[in-house]
DNA sequence: AGTACGTCCTGATCGC
DNA sequence: TGCGATCAGGACGTAC
């Protein structure tokens, strides 16, 4: 799914088959409730024209900023991918929106199960909503986390899932931090030590620095067309199965509805 | 304010 | 072998 490592692997994509500088000329959206903002057809009126000049992304979302100060911003979604193709070129599956350029080829939004959304917006206000911690700032440190963990006693897992404690973690990454940081799902946030809040700060910076390493890498080899998303954590996601690092099946407990994996032998409560 | 849960979606997988 | 049921989860609305 579409985390942090997938949509900055879509960002450098992007730039690198020459977004920036294109003009839109046609927004062809093909299931009307993914625009989130503004409606349908002012949608699709103003965007033809609008030139791309900045390629950014703030946590899982990413901001194509334009010509004129708006700011075109997508989120994946749980399946989302994004595709810039020759029209001609024979379309991938489940494209569920198009947004045609001047140099005869066009963004294609790949969506399966129609979770991704797209706004225009002249204020970014209206499409992201407060974010917090980017973990791949050079300011992310543990006293930052500390204090963003601070007094809240839900489980780990689910604090590393809330954008305005830490943008851009998914379910699939905050396991693998806590993972490397040896930490239980359940443990409350404010039961971490400083020890602990270390070591989780540098599980997470390290399992978005190796997927995002792995994703370059495949940008390189799949250049044009490189894979949408690849398998770059350790866990076995699958209860039973041995933990790599001390052999101790895994095990599998819902947090919040979202299916946790962690290894009981070396990630005690 | 903090916490928790249902909802939206459909391809993949499971079980009989 | 086939087909219906279940599972998966990011963000948001709502409830307590």
């Amino acid at each position: 799914m579409p985390e942090l490592p997938e949509v900055e692997n879509a960002r450098r994509y992007l730039m690198e088959i020459g977004l920036a500088g294109r003009t839109f000329t046609m927004a062809n959206i093909g299931w009307s409730k993914s625009v989130r903002y503004p409606d349908l057809e002012d949608f699709v009126l103003g965007l033809p024209g609008r030139i791309v000049e900045a390629i950014n992304r703030r946590g899982k979302y990413l901001l194509l900023g334009l010509n004129t100060g708006e700011t075109l911003v997508l989120h994946l979604g749980m399946t989302g991918g994004i595709r810039v193709h020759p029209k001609t070129q024979p379309a991938p599956s489940m494209v569920r929106h198009t947004l045609e350029l001047d140099d005869g080829r066009e963004l294609r939004f790949i969506d399966p199960r129609k979770f991704g959304h797209l706004w225009l917006v002249d204020d970014l206000q209206k499409a992201v909503p407060e974010m917090g911690l980017e973990p791949l700032d050079r300011g992310f440190g543990p006293e930052l986390l500390a204090r963003a963990l601070a007094g809240r006693g839900a489980p780990i897992k689910a604090l590393l899932l809330e954008q305005s404690v830490i943008a851009g973690l998914g379910n699939l990454y905050a396991d693998e931090a806590l993972y490397l940081a040896r930490i239980h799902p359940e443990r409350r946030g404010s039961s971490l030590t400083p020890e602990e809040v270390a070591g989780l700060k540098d599980g997470i910076v390290r399992a978005l620095t190796v997927a995002l390493a792995q994703y370059d890498r495949s940008r390189q080899a799949g250049w044009p067309d490189p894979p949408l998303g690849l398998a770059t954590w350790t866990i076995p996601r699958k209860a039973g199965e041995p933990c790599v690092r001390c052999g101790t099946p895994m095990e599998s407990i819902r947090i919040r509805a979202r299916g946790t994996y962690f290894c009981p032998g070396c990630q005690m409560l």
